[in-house]
RNA sequence: GGAUGGGUGGCUGAGUGGUUUAAGGCGCACGAUUGGAAAUCGUGUGAUGGUUGAUAGCCAUCCAAGGGUUCAAAUCCCUUCCCAUCCGCCA
């Protein structure tokens, strides 16, 4: 959510950010309904200050046995007024607050001004795409052959868009886990977290999932709870409605989790393989970072979800987002694009991003700087470190023998036990 | 799922209709005292919105959340959420 008081005294210039984005949003409603609640607000909190200052009266009047009768009526009067600007304020408040609730965060002035992906700019390229002395199968062609998925019984139990990891499949996506979450823990200084898988309404909506995104969210049916579509719902609000001690931040979590999406609007993309699952597991990195070095804080993010991919020896590239591309509540964000011979061509596998206030100011959360100072929004941050199918994708195809073997990346020998699936 | 008791400022804990603009204590900040510290004493101590040049004043709102009764609600009524204890069920 922005911040009303600067969308009124800025209006054009956060329609002009806003425009860059694509598409129209209600600023003039929204500067509308907040002039008109200031009048109305004024007029009512008048006739309450007269409304306590004459129940005093009342009061002492009783207690001298004399008569309040006339004073009574009075206030019986301007009660019913105080009433009725009260319902007409708490109608432009919930409108208001729907309203703000649909306009997405200012694009940071960094980002490449453009309409869609096609504006992105690639930052930097790690690695180099392997030569296959043959021709690569794709992930879902192996993972056949090597009998570790199984889509056929996964449409048979579940359906589409879901998976059946067995074997070395699954002791892969475990192994896979364990070691994105060593590596942060102990090499990127982040505090762990295994949160619900289930989260409320409130939470959702802290986030910026909600109200504009139901669709995409599985809600449980006879409650008021979603499935998670990323850990960043459970792990941001943590600290939703709190003010947290200045001199901690950046606080840094990681969180595996399952991750839920329902991937409305995807039919027919990427439907063979890891690659879109209705579930599917991420380690994610989410920071809570002082608005004066929240920039900084995005490059380190983004810094500990590659070296991932490093440890890995996966080519990979980093992209800034174009102002067209970026997601409702961010106003930067840097994709992380592994290589997959497959698609030959870079696939999203992380995606970091710098919310600033727009998440912090929706889910209330503050900190302080030092006793006595006046509380400030956070900026919040998070990135995904990594996915884990698609990493799971990225090292069946990348690490493929001619035999239809795989061969397993160094770093990951210690949790599997074994050199090499076959 | 059933029964009972609860939810009050950073913490603790009073408060069942009108000097509560939330007592007292702890903690914290500042000051006094001291060679310095402890102890002691004094003062202060939240959030949000409006107004304003102002992080000064002033006003309004906030006692889990929402609604109701009343001239007046932390206090009475209704609904919901959460917590604790016991019982039942259960990986």
């Amino acid at each position: 959510m922005l911040d009303i008081k600067f969308v009124v005294e800025n209006k054009e210039f956060v329609k002009e950010q806003l425009s860059h984005r694509g598409g129209e949003f209600a600023v003039d409603k929204a500067v509308e309904l907040e002039l008109k609640r200031r009048a109305i607000l004024g007029k009512a909190e008048t006739l309450k200050a007269k409304r306590n200052a004459d129940s005093e009266k009342i009061a002492k009047l009783k207690k001298a046995k004399e008569d309040a009768s006339s004073l009574i009526a009075e206030m019986q009067k301007i009660g019913e007024e105080i009433k009725a600007y009260d319902v007409q304020l708490s109608e432009i408040e919930t409108e208001l607050r729907a309203t703000m609730l649909s306009i997405p965060n200012i694009p940071h002035s960094s980002l490449p001004i453009g309409k869609d992906d096609t504006a992105n700019v690639v930052v930097r390229t790690h690695g180099t795409p392997r030569e296959f002395g043959f021709t690569p199968k794709a992930h879902w062609e192996l993972g056949e052959s090597l009998k570790i998925f199984d889509w056929p019984r996964a449409g048979k139990i579940t359906g589409t868009r879901f998976t059946v990891y067995q074997g070395l499949g699954a002791r892969l996506e475990r192994a896979i886990i364990s070691f994105m979450l060593d590596t942060h823990i102990f090499d990127n200084g982040y505090f762990e977290i295994y949160p619900p898988y289930m989260v409320n309404r409130a939470s959702m909506t802290g986030t910026g999932q909600l109200p504009k995104f139901e669709e995409e969210a599985f809600a449980v049916k006879n409650t008021d709870y979603f499935l998670v579509p990323t850990a960043e719902v459970p792990v941001t609000n943590l600290h939703r409605d709190e003010i947290l001690d200045g001199s901690k931040l950046p606080i840094k979590y990681c969180s595996y989790t399952a991750c839920f999406r329902a991937e409305a609007g995807s039919a027919g993309r990427d439907t063979r393989g890891l690659i879109r699952q209705h579930q599917f597991n991420k380690v994610e990195l989410v920071k809570f970072a002082n608005p004066d070095n929240s920039y900084e804080e995005l490059e380190k993010l983004t810094n500990d979800a590659e070296k991932i991919l490093q440890k890995l020896g996966l080519p990979y590239r980093v992209s800034m987002l174009s102002t067209g591309d970026i997601g409702f509540s961010s106003a930067k964000t840097y994709d992380i694009e592994v290589w997959m011979p497959s698609y030959n061509k870079y696939v999203e596998i992380s995606s970091c991003s710098n919310f600033e206030d727009y998440q912090a100011r929706r889910a209330n959360i503050r900190f302080k700087d030092e006793k006595g100072s006046k509380p400030r929004f956070v900026h919040t941050l998070n990135g995904s470190g990594l996915a884990v199918g698609r990493t799971v994708a990225a090292i069946i195809e990348n690490y493929q023998n001619q035999d239809g073997s795989v061969t397993i990346p160094e770093a990951l020998r210690k949790y599997m036990y074994v050199d090499e699936i076959k």
